[in-house]
RNA sequence: GCGAGGGUGGCGAAAUUGGCAGACGCGCCAGACUUAGGAUCUGGUGGUUUUACCGUGCGGGUUCGAGUCCCGCCCUUCGCACCA
């Protein structure tokens, strides 16, 4: 199709040139103030980005761009989270190294993000695999060993068979492999930790210092899961030899400890060898290995019914000494709490519904009027006032948790407790395409960490990369980089053959741009002061509990250990809505319905589609595709070309209304346009850089405006206020209106407030609430005036004769009502 | 079940926070230019029985005035899901 505005030609001249010019360089200068404009660290994949991504990095660029042009230093970089299982399965199937696949893979992703002329300063770009950078996630990793935080211990853990390797709990969903979705298992191995759990309560406390969405604080919230009660020590007692054994339980509830009729252990609880009774035996593990097998296929079953089998033992009860029967059951989990529970039917459903199965008594401690309800048809969950409580009997829920534990304490039989669901994160993963843990096994010394000049581990070359189906790491297989010798007593010794988990790396990423190069430490001081922490964070919400987890933890870590200031790595961070195909399905390789960027710049131009994916609907919400709607977007675009290249205003001089309309519709333009960016409401910014088009084509049709020196004003403004969303076509007419420089490098326009304002409006009439007329009136009529106005008005007086006034308001600028009987 | 969003024309969506509902765009309709139109341009476009009335998921309420505030429902998306 011939084209007016040649968006192909357009592209290929600029583009040489802002690279000559180093448009998107980060500069050194100190003095202004700085911005750190961030997009989520990407995995390269083979299939490169989609339209969809850019709804990550269009917003953020154009947020990038606007803060250069107000004057902010921008620090706007790009790099890899490139370690992971993909390129290591195409290895396994294909043979070509991961470090191969990986860079080529970051090769187009980097290509397709300069197609739509994203400003990633690419001096800045790293890759995770980089071992100049992943000399850095190992001694972060010995970091925090040495402050204790990194540990190894074994555990029945997470396995997907399909992966083969260790998974950590946040990398679980629905009991499948967030990767692959194959079903996971347990497996018993010994691990990595970190130990995120002791920064559980920071996690929590500082949320309140970010400018998150609501809904990711919450997330995290409750994936952290703190909750504040009680533990409490029964006494078990072996039914043969009647020896006692304290089982500690956590409940949040010691209120209605009294409520208490049996009591209920996790399968794997290893007191139940201890408190079962002979004749119970069979059954017992019977149902332990019954429930061993069920593992996680079942928790997902609609049915939720609570099993559990009786060990022929009882418990004491440390409060009123009542001997309560011991169960065990699967719906109490082992890693939660103690792995034991109080059971209290009358107030906790799943006791209730339990004791409903097996016949159990239920006692009612707990009435929401001091009074019983008598027999209870489900479990009362409420506060209330306790009954049959003892000496507690008579308070409230709050006051007797707080005199109970308390009591706890004084008679050595407990005390208060703070639990997590949080479990310290597990970052041994059992591959070959991640950094190597920099640890040495010695015969002699144990668990020795590397020491820091011996960094990086830097990964074997190798040609096979399949893992052992025992839980080994393809790392394990080579002898020649295995063995080693003891960095604290030279005899020979082993490597630690795990790698760490890909989210170690992403948990920093962000200092390193700071100094991408730098080769003697992470990066420098006096530059993380300036610049960190990042501004504003953009990606997606998937991420929620995972990443954006680890890396606070880490950020707390650097902070006690005094590498950087603050406590939190990102202050605002904004999640971007998905991208659906143009049925509302989502876009996958295997549909075959992916549009990519490619595609649609050969055929649009990128401002166009730049433009069209800001303009698609609300940042956060997801959106589906329209090939129509892009062709909209085509339209205006050229609309503005034409517009702008025929008239380029001249040396008449505006006046008049019109002028003033016209001046009014610009600073209304920039105020607007200035905040919407600001605020993420990208798709009012361009409806009213629309509407500003839309004004201005009209103008030049019917006023001589477009000869003034004015006109010539207004369109240098249009073309700033568009340069962000559409950076080739502003360059473009900047310069055939006989601009030279760049319009990326001109001062953000500002508005004027006084330019603003009317001087006449249209003020709506109703009486009783319903529209009857518009007047058009001097915006600074005072309440008399106006009301003599409306009360002129034919189409008003017709509904005001004979009734009488009961009310007048005016609203200045805003509008006339009448109230009449 | 718990937690957080959301429900506005044929469609994507707006609405300075209580003040003209539907900005802007898509689509559609009509016209222009055309050998042609899935190109471009111009105009129109919530509905209806059109002096007017009805319209923001449903039912109530507050108010001169409600998409917006309050009470009670329905539907929907996304998290978490036996966490004691």
């Amino acid at each position: 199709m011939a084209e007016r505005y040649d968006f192909n030609a357009i592209q290929q001249k600029w583009q040489p040139k802002w690279r000559e010019m180093g448009l998107y360089k980060t500069s050194e200068d100190r003095s202004r103030p700085k911005f750190y404009c961030l997009d989520f660290f990407p995995y390269p994949s083979g299939n490169g980005l989609s339209v969809g991504h850019l709804r990550n990095y269009v917003p953020t660029d154009v947020i990038s761009r606007m803060k250069r042009m107000q004057g902010f230093n921008v620090l706007h970089p790009m790099g890899w989270d490139a370690f992971g299982l993909p390129a290591e399965n195409f290895a396994i199937k294909m043979g070509v190294h991961p470090a191969e696949t990986t860079a080529k893979n970051a090769a187009n992703y980097r290509r397709q993000l300069t197609l739509v002329e994203c400003s990633h300063d690419w001096d800045r770009e790293i890759n995770s695999t980089d071992p100049d950078y992943y000399k850095w996630t190992q001694w972060f990793f010995l970091l925090l060993h040495k402050r204790g935080l990194a540990y190894k211990a074994t555990g029945a853990q997470w396995w997907c068979p399909d992966c083969r390797t260790i998974l950590a709990n946040e990398q679980v969903e629905q009991g499948r492999c967030w990767r692959c979705e194959s079903q996971v298992e347990k497996k018993d191995l010994n691990q990595w930790f970190f130990k995120i759990t002791d920064y559980a309560d920071r996690l929590i406390d500082d949320l309140k210092t970010v400018d998150w969405p609501d809904r990711i604080k919450k997330m995290q919230e409750n994936w952290i899961g703190k909750s504040i009660g009680a533990e409490a020590i029964f006494k078990g007692i072996n039914p043969v030899s009647g020896q006692q054994h304290d089982i500690p339980i956590f409940t949040t509830r010691v209120d209605t400890i009294f409520g208490v009729t049996f009591m209920t252990l996790a399968p794997e609880h290893p007191l139940v060898e201890k408190l079962t009774h002979p004749d119970q035996k069979a059954a017992v593990e019977g149902y332990i290995t019954e429930s061993r097998k069920k593992s996680e296929i079942d928790r997902l079953s609609t049915e939720k019914e609570k099993t559990g089998v009786k060990l022929g033992s009882y418990a004491i009860n440390p409060f009123n000494g009542e001997k309560v029967p011991i169960f065990i059951g699967d719906y109490v989990l082992y890693g939660y709490g103690t792995g034991a529970v109080m059971a209290v039917p009358a107030h906790d459903e799943r006791d209730f519904a339990f004791a409903r199965k097996y016949n159990l008594p239920v006692k009612e401690v707990i009435t929401p009027d001091g009074k019983s309800q008598g027999e209870l048809s489900s479990a009362y969950t409420e506060y209330g006032t306790l009954i049959e409580s003892g000496q507690f009997s008579g308070l409230t829920s709050e006051q007797a948790i707080e005199k109970m534990i308390n009591w706890l304490a004084s008679n050595k039989l407990g005390f208060k407790r703070v639990n997590y669901k949080l479990r310290d994160w597990l970052i041994s993963r059992q591959r070959y395409w991640g950094a190597p843990i920099p640890i040495v096994h010695c015969d002699c010394c144990g668990e020795v960490p590397v020491p820091e000049n011996q960094l990086p581990i830097k990964l074997p070359e190798i040609k096979e990369f399949k893992p052992g189906s025992d839980g080994k790491s393809p790392l394990a297989f080579i002898d020649e980089w295995v063995n080693t010798t003891c960095p604290k007593c030279g005899k020979p010794a082993k490597r630690e053959t795990d790698t760490m988990d890909g989210f170690a790396c992403s948990s920093w990423y962000f200092l390193r741009f700071v100094n991408p190069k730098l080769a003697s430490a992470p990066f420098n001081a006096e530059d993380g002061k300036y610049w960190l922490p990042v501004d504003l964070y953009v990606g997606g919400a998937e991420h929620a509990v995972m990443h954006l987890l680890y890396a606070r933890f880490w950020t707390k870590v650097m902070q006690d250990a005094g590498l950087v200031p603050f406590a939190e790595p990102f202050m605002k961070l904004r999640n971007q809505g998905m991208m659906l195909a143009a049925d509302g399905s989502k876009m996958s390789k295997s549909k075959g319905n992916v549009i990519t960027p490619d595609e649609m710049v050969e055929k649009y131009g990128a401002d166009a589609l730049r433009a069209f994916i800001l303009f698609l609907g609300t940042f956060e919400i997801e959106v589906s595709w329209s090939d129509d709607g892009i062709r909209g977007m085509h339209r205006f675009v050229n609309r503005v070309y034409d517009l702008i290249s025929e008239n380029h205003g001249g040396t008449g001089i505006a006046s008049g209304k019109e002028a003033d309309d016209l001046k009014r519709v610009l600073h209304k333009t920039i105020k607007a346009v200035s905040n919407d960016i600001d605020n993420f409401s990208f798709n009012t910014a361009i409806a009213r850089l629309m509407e500003l088009t839309n004004a201005m084509v009209e103008a030049a049709k019917k006023t001589s405006l477009a000869s003034t020196s004015f006109w010539r004003e207004a369109v240098e403004t249009f073309l700033k206020l568009l340069a962000p969303i559409t950076p080739f076509l502003a360059e473009e007419l900047w310069q055939i209106i006989g601009n030279s420089g760049s319009v990326h490098q001109q001062k953000w326009p500002v508005w004027d407030e006084s330019a603003l304002v009317e001087s006449t409006v249209t003020l709506p009439v109703q009486v009783n609430g319903k529209l009857r007329d518009q007047l058009d009136l001097p915006a600074d009529i005072d309440e008399a005036a106006a009301r003599h106005a409306a009360e002129a008005s034919e189409k008003v007086q017709k509904h005001l004769e004979g009734k009488q006034i009961v009310k007048f308001i005016y609203v200045p600028k805003r509008m006339i009502s009448f109230v009449v009987k």
